[in-house]
DNA sequence: AATGAATGAGCATTCATTCAT
DNA sequence: TATGAATGAATGCTCATTCAT
């Protein structure tokens, strides 16, 4: 494929991209039928396959733009900050501007991951922004700001939790994005535990 | 479709449902056909329709026994614990164990949620296991244990990084079951951060 | 495939062929759709899905059907005749009248020739009739009957004329099988020259 | 459609009859699309359109165009022969050789008798070359060269054994046209039989 | 003359479900 | 209980043809 297209052609894909795109969230890739599609954006069928190979491409081509698109804002909220922690802060919270923003993507991302065919874009994207986050996490460590652990798991902690009290707080219980960002900021610093146990418990583990 | 069944019916029933959930997970639902299942199985169409009103219903029943059963190995691990940290430790521990041991059950729990018909039952199970944890994190607060903060935030918290670093340490890295359990518990309580920033960090919020 | 079928699954699977073999023969093959099949057999789409694993395979079956019922038609024909030039004649005779009675097959095995994906199926069907000839042949040789020269060439000769002159004669003409097999039979045994000429030339050729 | 080309645009027209030509004869007309030709051609749909009223017309045209030049090419040939079997002989293997080097027409021409949109085009031309070849049997019966017989049959025998040898020992075989055109002749003129049961056979026939 | 974009009927095939036996 | 056979709507995709530019 990627043909060369006019200005009017951009604008065409762009908007079978987008409308696919909440098709999928809404009702499932399987689900949603490429009839379903051109129809909703009022053009014949042969229309979806001149811009796409197949509906497989689609989903894929959206996978791919939704990850591009959260790494450039992830980095651009980053970018200014001087101290570790600060951009990990940053990068958690525009993540969860971002996926409340983008709830379908959010969805998308999520289901792609459960379809063998389209995990590994989704898990290859996923590897990228560990790797982003790693250099920060490592940073954080050598100025004695974060507990010397594998940066990996810390960078994977900090995605899961994200993730999760987005879609809970945000989209299944209406929080805004901010309080959920402070919870999740709150969680990945500091655990779960009071200080007093968290003194204990370290005296116990050395 | 709650026939009476003789042990015989019941022996094929779970039969069904062991290999389409294996089929399930491991193709998706919507690409595996009732002619593969039938077929896998060795028996003819007419026997799954006499089990199952409809895929969908097998696919429900499965979601179901699996949260039923990982709902109760989890109870069975925390009942002798007195300490609610060690309750929710052992918690986490179980789940990780039976996510390592039933990776395609968790794989179509994470598959089940990302089709609005099948989500509420797996956000209704993970509602329950929510509820389930809220006691012992109350009584944690009560003691001291734990420090202040909304308690479903916490629960959440918990099962999404059990649930993220399950998936990449284990089912990703090919990690044991033990060494995610102890990672998750430790960002768990403790977070990220440093004793030290940590103490700074308490001190600004007052 | 390869199903085990019932006698009534066998009968369903018999009215495909048949209707199919003709439709392909007076439409085409790509021209004649399955919708068109099934309507016309007066069946549900997925009963041709249920004998057949595609449209392709489909019509290989014709061929090869076709290709089995002629030459075992041609091997009954011959069997009783002692002498190597009745045996070819009485060959002959009955490829004219099978081409004749089955004239839509004729026109199948004409068109699988044209297409790739079905033309090694007819060659090979035409390398045994070829082989089942040449012993005759040879024997004719053998005994002073027949000219010597390739085998080959003598049994593809033989051939050549009567699908030429069956089509020509029979199909387009409307002539009888008998005249048409008259007359390839003459072409082949004598060929066009006359007797004083051939005495010339073979004089010539030594 | 009987455009007033320039030059440019007969060469256009050229390419695309000659592209289409060999893909047709490859892939067959029907799985070989418009979108083939012109990208093959490197030229937009359009162009198409512009030279053919469609995708028949094409395959129509080529099929006139090869005709005609088997024809020429095979009047040329016979041209300076007095002797009536030796312009058989030489159209024969002007024949073979034209099939040789034009085996895609060739494939073309079997190819458009299968299908009833394209065989009168072919039967037409056959005919043609029949009654072409009509003069020349009759004048070698007058003159006592060839056996009397229906001269029909006498041509169509000959087009019948001189496309089926080329087809198998050029084509199949890999030999050279001047042997298969030997082969073709000798069948022609000769027939199968030796010499003694011909004469046999003739006292028998009256 | 030529292009990129669009059309939409049509195609082979699949599949959840039903039913007669 | 169980089977083989049947249903037919629906699916992803193709393609000859047309059209605005």
């Amino acid at each position: 494929m990627s043909r060369r297209l006019t200005a009017r052609g951009r604008r065409r894909r762009k908007e079978l991209l987008d409308f696919a795109a909440h098709r999928f969230a809404t009702n499932g890739f399987h689900p949603t039928s490429v009839t379903e599609i051109v129809d909703g954006v009022g053009v014949g069928k042969g229309v979806f396959y001149w811009y796409f190979e197949s509906k497989d491409e689609l989903f894929r081509q959206i996978l791919i733009d939704a990850q591009r698109d959260l790494r450039r804002q992830q980095r651009q909220a980053i970018e200014d900050e001087p101290d570790p922690l600060r951009r990990i802060e940053a990068g958690v919270r525009m993540a969860v501007h971002w996926l409340d923003a983008n709830r379908h993507l959010f969805a998308l991302l999520e289901l792609a991951r459960t379809e063998e065919r389209f995990a590994p874009l989704v898990r290859q994207g996923e590897e990228q922004a560990v790797a982003d986050a790693l250099p920060h996490i490592q940073a954080g460590m050598d100025a004695g700001l974060i507990r010397r652990a594998d940066p990996l798991v810390v960078a994977h902690g900090i995605v899961g939790v994200t993730n999760t009290l987005t879609r809970v707080l945000v989209l299944d219980q209406g929080q805004t994005a901010d309080t959920a960002a402070d919870a999740a900021i709150a969680f990945c610093f500091e655990g779960i535990m009071s200080p007093a146990s968290a003194r204990a418990r370290l005296g116990r583990a050395g």
